[in-house]
DNA sequence: CGCTTAATTGATCAGGGTCAATCGTGGTGG
DNA sequence: CCACCACGATTGACCCTGATCAATTAAGCG
């Protein structure tokens, strides 16, 4: 845990001064792969903190398309929301071990300590930047450029940047990046083909240029 | 939503709660239509209230593509980033007018008094569902699908739900919705042959059929 | 009353979706 | 240990939505 708990340092550091007060304030949870975390509908009671694992936070439409609104890795905080009930659901992608809490709680607690009310501010600040930028790969960006910017974005949260792994399924990324599962793996072949990437496994992607992919999403 | 003004009550009472302590703490400042409230690369020392008009918030990719990542109007609250350096720049869409709060000033504030600190969280809260509904809408739907739910969305900002005045441009609709102007325009017309709305004039929209919209964006 | 800019409309094209077949891999049981 | 199975991923053929290119109309504004 402490190994990924060490990665993207700045925010690791950061966090260091809110786990020590809230180490305690919260309630540590394992969620098998595929269960759920929060469902659509559900009170806005508790928040989470990816310990170790993936989280995806996604909503449906009713006809069952669905939208991933984010991937969530090692130091993030999950699961806010404005009002009583949720818009959103949440999933383990993997199996993962969370930090969960309580909002009324840790609100108590941000009162009277100033770091806490801080770092929970960054906290909602890191998902709005993360939600904006996401916005702009959806609205503005063809699938090779979709795909490019997912892998670098994935890149940066692994030890190894030049060996990525994929926690989740073609169509996990699909849902992330409003491509269809077939454009999400022609895209990658064809990255292969142009010596760009290699896939090793499905699950494995080896950075040959990161340049070339870099030039897509400038 | 709790925390959401409603729209249409006098401004006085609309930003009551938050401005009785934030009234001296902010300055406020006139914007003409298409001035820069801020820009990419910019610092993110201030933040702004919208007193009236509409602002658009942006991003650009350097072949010169834009896509804004959301409209604010009054009440709203914008120009909240990690970091010191923005990566959005904001826009007043037609003459505004706001209020620039110095952000360090008002944590300073927000720390002496819970209820500043709360109305923040709230806002910031806001901004993030806000943008997560963007990304729905940009990701999963067609293109009469994505201007029926901006049509909706802003009805709700109308003061007579049935009559929308449209303070943007087509391009600035078509570069929040991921689309081309033709795209809209095309969308927009199919509306009006199919009586769903009317167009008085490209800035006005009649709502005759609400329903059939909500049918789509369901 | 032109001039300029925004919006609409039409014709064509291409990127990505859809449908369908095949491949690969990991897991299970004989 | 290997064969089979099931599911995910890849690949191909075709189609459709929305982009592009281009012309026309409408609306402000000096």
């Amino acid at each position: 845990m402490s190994a990924q708990m060490e990665i993207g340092t700045p925010v690791a550091a950061r966090m260091a001064s809110l786990d020590q007060p809230l180490r305690m304030a919260g309630t540590v949870i394992h969620v098998g792969e595929g269960r759920e975390i929060f469902a659509e509908g559900g009170d806005t009671h508790l928040f989470y903190k990816v310990i170790s694992g993936v989280v995806r936070v996604c909503r449906f439409l009713n006809d069952g398309r669905r939208q991933i609104e984010a991937f969530h890795v090692a130091g993030e905080v999950f699961g806010f929301e404005p009002g009583e009930a949720r818009s959103l659901s949440a999933e383990a992608v993997g199996d993962c071990s969370l930090v969960s809490y309580r909002r009324s709680h840790i609100e108590t607690l941000a009162q009277k300590d100033q770091a806490v009310a801080h770092q929970l501010f960054q906290y909602v600040l890191q998902n709005l930047a993360q939600a904006q930028g996401h916005a702009l790969v959806l609205g503005r960006r063809g699938a090779a450029e979709k795909v490019a910017a997912f892998l670098l974005g994935w890149a940066r949260h692994s030890l190894d940047k030049n060996v990525i792994h994929l926690a989740m399924t073609r169509q996990d990324i699909a849902d992330y990046l409003g491509l269809t599962i077939e454009s999400v793996s022609r895209s990658l072949s064809q990255f292969e083909r142009d010596g760009v990437i290699a896939l090793p496994n499905a699950r494995q992607v080896r950075m040959l240029n990161t340049d070339a992919l870099e030039d897509l999403v400038a």
